[in-house]
This record gives C-alpha cells, structure tokens and sequence, in this order.
DNA sequence: ATAATTATTTGACATATGTCAAACGGCGAC
DNA sequence: GTCGCCGTTTGACATATGTCAAATAATTAT
C-alpha cells in the first residue's frame, strides 16, 4: 500500500500541533532501521505493523509459480503495509523486501487503530489515505489495461525518475507486467 | 465504483433497525428507474450523486483516441460513482451507462455527507467500503498484470456468470484489455 | 415478415512480447 | 589484478494478440 496527498500531510501537520496527540503518537511509533534484503512483511503472515518510510525503498513481491512478482514499489513518506492482510487479520498476499537500507517509522495496526479511535483526525487520515490509494489503483489500472509497456515505463520514470537508479531492470518489468529482456530492448531504442 | 461485501451489509442491517437512521436515510434517497442506454454520469462532469444498484447492470467507461475503453461493470447492491470526481470534486475521467433497464436508489453526495456526519456507522460504512474497493482493484491490478487473457476470461465468467448474457462481447474484451477479435477466438476454443 | 442494423465469428497477415541461450559488463572477494 | 557472480544486453525464434476485411448470426425497426 501507499500514498501521497497534499491534504492529508497538511492535516497531519496541525494535527502535530496538539501536544496529546503528538505524545500519544510518538509513544506508540518506533523508528527502526532496516538494511537492503530485510523482510518487512513475509508472505502468508499476518501484517501487524504499519511501516512509514522516512528514508529508503521497499519493493511488494509474491511468488507466482516459483517466480517473484513485483506488485509495488514504495519510496519516502509512503506507507508499507498489506491492506488486505491489515484489515481482515488474514495471511498477506505479498511480501515487503527493503532495496535499500532505509530509516522507518513502526506503529502496530493495534495502537493504530487506538490512535484512530482516540484523535478522529487519525481516523479521517485513513479514510483519506484509502480514497487516495484507491483512485491511484484505478489509475495504475486503466494505464495497465490500455497504455503499451513503453508507454507505462515512460510513466513509470517520468514519475519515479530515480527508480532506475534505485531498482533494478528485472523488478521494474515485472511491476510493469513484462519481461526483462522486452524492458531492456524499449530502453535500448529510446 | 463498486462494493460488496458482508461485513458492511450486516452493519447496515443492523443499523437500520433505529428507526431515526432509517428515516433520515429514506429522506436522503430516492428510487429511480432509468432505462438501458441512459447515462447516470458523463465524462467532465461532477460527480455529485451515488448510485446504489437495486436491479440491473450499468458500465463505466471513458474515451480514449475515439475508442471507449470499458473500466468497470456493476450489478445488483454494487454502488456506482465516481470515486476521483465526488471526492475531489473533479471533473469525471469515466461516464456510467445504464445496459439494462434498472432501479436505482439515488443519494446525493452532499447529503451522504451529512448522513455519514450525524451518523457514525455511515462513516465506518464508508471506511470499510473503500478499504474494500481497494482490496478489489489489487486483486484485478495483479490479474491484469500477469493472468493470460483466457485466464482473465474464466475468472470474470466465474465471479459474473450472468455477465455473458448481459454484457456485449465488445464491452467485456476492452475490459480486459483485449479486442473483440481475440475474445470470440479464446471462447470458441474453450 | 422483411429489411436494416448491430453483434459476433472467421481468415490472413502484422506486430508485440515471451522464451531460451549466449555474450557482455560491472563489481566485490580474495 | 584476477576470478566469479550478478545484472543487463543481444540474437533467434515461438507465441499471443492486434489489425483489417469479409462473412455470418442475432437483434431491432418498419
């Protein structure tokens, strides 16, 4: 999962404001560093922390046939967690491998939710937080069905211009649905 | 946009036991029939009411190079609206057409606002519906991603197997991002 | 019922992408 | 520095899907 809004960084910041809620926050939050190859989130446990990326890269993979299968890439101020496994305490679908060694905000799904509970601004932040992640499926997904795989890698970059540098070739053409060799010869022709 | 699932229906059911709630909700919404070819919502306007299905079939779909591109089919209790445009009050990326004549209950957002303010279950209704809605378009985003597009077909006919005999072949194929050619040829082979 | 329109199937061929294998290149261990 | 590993590129060929055109089949209007 992840997602970036002007709206809800600007209501968490006075949100901050209030010295209970930063207190309540900063006691139930951990941060933690994390060295490229460490697992978040294994597939088939279940997610019980919500990861803020403060510095770093994770990439979302599942095995599919013996091969891995990249779902997502998440980068600074995203969040790391398996939305499905979160909300329904079922086995993830995926897993969350760190690409690079990364400084990470931990908070339990269980004191989040307390948190949610106790300052509704937490609450309308996740409501946020699932629109905003929705409608960029919904994006991903019409680029998916309709756009060529150069078309989707141009977007990919234009978006994410570090990625090449941060990730490599094999997992971003898996996230784009093709494969290496097709990914290396659409950037051989530019 | 689209929802179903039994969580949010038992909550619903309970709900409307208070009879201020239901009143206040009958008030908010309206049964409406339209027939097949209407269109509930145009590509560029705003969406500002929410749909829920009652009986019938309705699609979404947008313009693309003079080709329209299916998104999303909605049947029986799914709810239709545009996520990106009733939030953010944006012009529509997608238009909905009415496939078979249906009855529709009709909400204005505005007024869903205000239910979901004076009540808080419409809110958790909401919360949950999207955390659904969310965990639905990862499932398609990874079956768009690396299903073949026979595998596609079996598992809309498995989850949809009215969806055949209600929808035109030319709909379903750009649904799953494939031409009508190629559809008639992965159903003939069985 | 008949004609007109629309939806679906089929065929021939073009293009995009996948698969397998080999070669190339950078980079760390020793 | 050299070796070996890993990621990437390139080539040859296979397969899936797209495109265009025509033929049927189904639906709708008159």
């Amino acid at each position: 999962m992840k997602y970036q809004e002007a709206i809800i960084e600007d209501l968490l910041t006075a949100a901050f404001q209030d010295e209970a809620l930063r207190d309540a926050y900063y006691e139930a939050a951990q941060e933690k560093r994390f060295k490229k190859g460490d697992l978040l989130l294994e597939q088939g446990q279940i997610c019980r922390h919500s990861y803020i990326l403060l510095s770093g890269a994770v990439r979302g993979f599942y095995l599919k046939d013996g091969r891995e299968v990249t779902t997502s890439f998440c980068f600074t101020s995203d969040v790391v967690l398996s939305l499905e496994s979160a909300t329904r305490l079922t086995p993830s679908p995926e897993s969350f491998e760190v690409l690079e060694d990364s400084l990470v905000e931990v908070v339990s799904m269980e004191k989040m939710a307390r948190l949610r509970e106790r300052f509704p601004v937490f609450e309308k932040v996740w409501t946020l937080s699932m629109e905003a992640y929705a409608i960029w499926l919904e994006e991903r997904l019409a680029s998916l069905q309709f756009a060529t795989a150069k078309e989707r890698y141009d977007q990919l970059v234009e978006r994410y211009p570090e990625i090449v540098r941060q990730v490599q070739l094999s997992h971003i053409a898996s996230y784009l649905g093709i494969t290496l060799e097709t990914l290396s010869r659409i950037r051989a022709k530019g």
